[in-house]
DNA sequence: CGGTGGTATCAGTTTCCAGTGATATGACAG
DNA sequence: CTGTCATATCACTGGAAACTGATACCACCG
């Protein structure tokens, strides 16, 4: 049982854009064009949360000519789902165990 | 299938105290006073926090005398993982579903 | 009642980061 | 090789939010 949630990682995806950006990765592979299209967001600014993205390892790219293409890992949200359900599985079972008061 | 993530919820969960309080309210319900033990943080700043993470319907407040116990609920958390596994699910899915070049 | 300890609220400050514009790089088409 | 399009990088700025100090509130204890 971990019960611990990687920080980091979280604060990555609590960003609505980047969000955004990952559910739509979750249905389809694309590339930024693609990104600017259903978001409406500048370039730039995509740019930008595409490389938070990167770093963070949730998403690999993969140049196809003058495209670049991202794709979603799936593997790190699933750790993540997991990284949860541990978490609240621990609350449900420490539901009745409360510290005494000091 | 949902494959949409609380974006609201995200952002309560995001930062790093309040996730160390999380995680420390999913072993055993505590009172501030020993959260402010655990965390060694100021216990304004604590306060504020576990504000934010009651508004947000992640912990449940009981008054004990002049005490105030924090619990968390497990369904929020629960109901996370699902909604992180489903995008995870999606993304394997969807694997090798790239869209064509503009 | 008066004092003490636990918690909440408020206002002010500071820190952090998403968004932006300008610009660079690199690939294709002509 | 020249222009155009796709993408990345950099420096800057505005605003949101985390932290802090002062203070108010409430419950217990003497």
């Amino acid at each position: 049982m971990m019960t611990s949630v990687d920080t980091d990682l979280m604060r990555v995806l609590a960003d609505p854009l980047r969000l955004r950006i990952v559910t739509l990765l979750a249905k389809e592979t694309l590339c930024s064009t693609h990104l600017i299209e259903e978001t409406g967001a500048k370039q730039t600014n995509l740019s930008n949360h595409l490389r938070v993205l990167r770093e963070a390892g949730v998403v690999d790219t993969e140049p196809c000519g003058r495209y670049t293409y991202y794709k979603l890992r799936p593997d790190v949200i699933a750790q993540l789902a997991v990284q949860f359900a541990d978490l609240a599985e621990s609350a449900r079972n420490a539901a009745e165990n409360k510290r005494a008061c000091p």
